[in-house]
DNA sequence: CTATAATACTAATTAGATTAGGAAAATGGC
DNA sequence: GCCATTTTCCTAATCTAATTAGTATTATAG
């Protein structure tokens, strides 16, 4: 038998590739083992187990979240920064349902390694957050809005839950300018 | 063999305690039929299979919520009506997890029966926002900001997502002031 | 060119969902 | 009160997917 030339990235990519096209349902030993061409014993040499497959996708999510979100507050500063890094998460969630899930399901703070991935992503927040005239105290309670409207938000859409016609980037846009016009008014009382 | 003397509506109840107490994922035909006493083939007389059981939770979950926000904004107007409907809401999700996360994961508007249930839940919601000052078509998009807020946020706190000690409780408060006070100066515009 | 490690395999086990077929208890009509 | 029907429950069997055990083959280090 031919050697597959697998490695552990290999092998979350393409989980990642099958949770976004049949969603994370879809994401089995036996299908990964399938798209990957060899046996599903032979998946145990890259993990330990299913659920720790699913726990590599959710920090896999995590990660490209991130790398999106620094990309695209960068040069931008104040709330024009503020506005760009949701529209990043809210793209990545759109364009990659199947990771997005697992980053949303398995999104706990249990151990060092998800703190690890997370932290950077926390690090652009709170720069951006310094930028905008905000108590640090508030910041903190802010930056929870903000996640909770986005995790929320993005979850609602990738689930066809709102059932009418009604333009779903403009209830987008519209949110953030709510967001951004409480956060200010906020800072003026 | 003596009859348990169930219906559906009991097992669902059970499989919600299950749910609630150890994570929808505990939430099996198996540990089921144990709770109730009787062996899981026994089940297919109340639900079709599992996936459809979890369907029903979704329902009985949002149900619930109907009842609590509807109750919460009884005698209550205006913004201080959004605002106990909310917090109705982040309770019901806290203290129902499991519940909550098969209202969540499920929460699409695939088909009449998920639709008939939302729709009186819409109508109350509707019902606020029309005493709000607010346009119709503005109303509809943010309708949509609360749900996504609400359902993000408290999936969050349930995962424990939040790592640090800053108390949750005033992040909501405080989310509940940005969001009210965003839409009052969309209005003033 | 060998020793070791890594990668893959097949075979077997386990857990849980589901189906098949049958027995016992409840129920409705008389 | 008695029978026919339906409902509820059972045991036995099947199926799918995860996981474990044990083994062969390929790569790689020296």
């Amino acid at each position: 038998m031919a050697k597959a030339g697998l490695d552990k990235s290999a092998v979350i990519a393409k989980a990642a590739e099958l949770a976004n096209s049949g969603g994370l349902d879809a994401v089995t030993l036996k299908s990964l083992a399938e798209a990957l061409g060899i046996q599903s014993p032979s998946l145990y040499n890259y993990v330990g187990s299913l659920a720790e497959l699913k726990r590599e996708l959710m920090l896999y999510g995590w990660r490209q979240l991130e790398e999106r979100m620094l990309r695209a507050s960068a040069g931008v500063s104040g709330y024009d920064a503020l506005r760009e890094m949701s529209r990043a998460f809210y793209k990545y969630a759109r364009e990659n349902k199947g990771v997005f899930d697992a980053a949303l399901r398995y999104n706990k703070f249990a151990d060092g390694e998800a703190m690890a991935v997370t932290a950077g992503l926390f690090d652009v927040v709170y720069r951006i957050f310094e930028g905008l005239n905000i108590s640090r105290e508030n910041a903190e309670h802010l930056i929870r809005t903000m996640r909770g409207f986005l995790e929320g938000f993005s979850l609602l859409v990738n689930n066809d839950a709102f059932g009418n016609p009604v333009s779903v980037e403009k209830s987008f846009e519209l949110s953030l300018d709510v967001l951004i016009e409480g956060m200010k008014a906020l800072e003026e009382k």
